[in-house]
DNA sequence: CTGAAAGCGCTTACAG
DNA sequence: CTGAAAGCGCTTACAG
């Protein structure tokens, strides 16, 4: 039959080697390679072996796209992050994906740019390749995103964020953004700090959380002042941080310390400082959060909040993977702590 | 038949809206349908309206499994870059995966940690799901790879460096590194500095072609001494640069200026001199490769090299977009330059 | 310019 | 524990 070049012609053959060849070679039906190649149920271990050996042999490799067709599932992870010009985020992501592709899943990145209508058209996007998984940043999602996430029963992590303490549904890898924001206030007040100014640029859920830290540690203490937030929309630079420092300075007078919600942030407003010859921390205590690369290089070196986000990004993925194997995950997240760092800056 | 239940178990329907569907909707054969949504061929403008109004209508989304399990080709785009910790790659990496999606495409990151074995296991990975074009940062690959990406025949644009002058056929998006670092050197020669050391870590390629810059530079102007090169294997990070400046200050006294290979070492040079009061650039000046976020708020502000990183992301990623559509890419590269930006540290 | 048939390389659902 | 049949949703190759 096969020598009929009508047939023959009808044949678009790849060159590849298939499932079809694996079983001949091992003299098994394709369904036993299949299922021997996964581990999925039980395959007697005698033809196991000859599965894989006649796999090895012809170097046989899966075709991802013929899987993801018959299973309707492809080995993608989604992940969505804000920005990738965060270097807190690159590296959630770095760690993620080392471990997600050790597990054999590839990784799609989706930069949402901390905007929610963004953040539902990548999740479109990517649900369109029936992801696997999805790995999302932060727990704060329109209602749309949210349903999507649900509808499509795609196994799906929150990472940097924790949910209420009673929630059992929702998976995350993170920490209490608000605790670390207290534990870092109350820090500076045992210092002896009084007017405790808290700047934030951005303003996304975890800026704001830390914010809500910061209030409570304050009125605990009774040194709340609303007139102490100093909240900007823009996006957070070296350059905002600095211009931040000045007006807070020339505006409040009294101020004593800064509590920057990045590293970002604090880290301009020390070289500022150095170019205005503002001594740090005697003029004014300066604090940051997530211990980015440079912190400790500054000048003085600064006190901040060491978030464990490589742990995150790993851990989420871990979790991930456990759910994507059908696992339950009970307790559902993972709270991963924080750190204050102390240094010369306070 | 279809009210038959043994074809009716049969059938694994998953829901969603097909070829199938819209081609009934529009009321011509699935085919048809495939090809005006593709724009391929000559389709009757008429009809492909039709389809056109009935795959709205329906709400239709192409599986990207099924078609590249028929095309043998996906819609992914394979980006391979060295690391994700360096700001430079992150920024390649955003601007050329915002074109490619537009466009799109999906783009799967590899990070090869500057290792040769690596970047071709990522590669072989990457090949399996049959990219429909790869973006790679820099030339320098073993044979493995290179034989991997010249057999895959998928289309391929180099990212940062640029080929031999009289290369037609290799696909880059960059500059010319070694001239960059010969301009930078002269510079530095033009402000009367006489003992100009190069420092580099990491050694990857376009350092040592910064290196060649730098050589060039000083044996024009009779000022070369290999005395004055320092290499370190070791990853670039910001201590790393404070420690060479130290070392290299007291190994020889006589050096007037440095020329750090990135911005990362100069970066933390500048720091490092700040704490121990050296003056800069009276005692020594100091130049970085680059231009990363925080080189402007330096104190000095450093001097360094701008490349267009976002601009070789998006260029590598169109002709890339052009070379998958099948057009001729003459001349075979693009050279988008550098400015050398003088500020305080020199 | 349009279409019926076959095929891409797997897995699911059913049966034994 | 194993397999023959059908199907996943597209595109290719051929024909008209």
């Amino acid at each position: 039959m096969s020598d009929n070049p009508q047939l023959a012609r009808r044949h678009r053959s790849t060159g590849r080697i298939t499932l079809a060849d694996v079983a001949q070679e091992a003299g098994v039906s394709p369904i036993t390679v299949s299922r021997a190649l996964r581990g999925e149920r039980a395959v007697d271990p005698l033809l196991v072996e000859r599965v894989l050996a006649a796999s090895t042999k012809l170097g046989y490799v899966p075709d991802p796209a013929a899987r993801a067709l018959a299973s309707q599932r492809s080995n993608h992870v989604a992940i969505l992050i804000p920005k990738l010009s965060n270097a807190l985020f690159v590296d959630l992501l770095d760690a993620a994906q080392q471990t997600l592709r050790a597990a054999g899943f590839q990784t799609l990145i989706g930069v949402t740019h901390y905007d929610e209508e963004q953040e539902e058209q990548l999740l479109r996007e990517h649900l369109l390749h029936r992801p696997a998984g999805m790995l999302i940043t932060g727990l704060n999602h329109n209602a749309a995103t949210q349903a999507l996430i649900e509808s499509s029963r795609v196994p799906c992590v929150h990472l940097m964020d924790l949910p209420a303490a009673d929630d059992t549904s929702t998976h995350c890898v993170g920490l209490r953004q608000d605790q670390a924001g207290l534990a870092l206030t109350q820090h500076l007040l045992a210092q002896g700090r009084k007017r405790i100014a808290f700047a934030a640029a951005q303003l996304d859920p975890r800026a704001i959380q830390r914010l809500y830290g910061w209030r409570t540690a304050l009125k605990q203490a009774g040194q709340y002042d609303p007139e102490l937030e100093h909240l900007n929309p823009a996006s957070s630079s070296l350059a905002l941080g600095g211009q931040m420092l000045t007006n807070i300075l020339a505006q409040q007078p009294d101020v004593d310390a800064i509590f920057f919600c990045n590293d970002d942030l604090a880290q301009g407003a020390l070289l500022a400082a150095l170019r205005s010859q503002i001594p740090i921390p005697q003029r004014v205590a300066i604090a940051g959060f997530n211990d980015l690369t440079g912190s400790d290089q500054m000048l003085p070196p600064l006190t901040t909040v060491r978030t464990p986000r490589a742990a995150i990004g790993r851990e989420g993925a871990e979790m991930l993977l456990r759910l994507m194997q059908g696992q339950e995950q009970s307790p559902a997240w993972l709270d991963l702590g924080f750190e204050v760092v102390v240094r010369g800056s306070s």
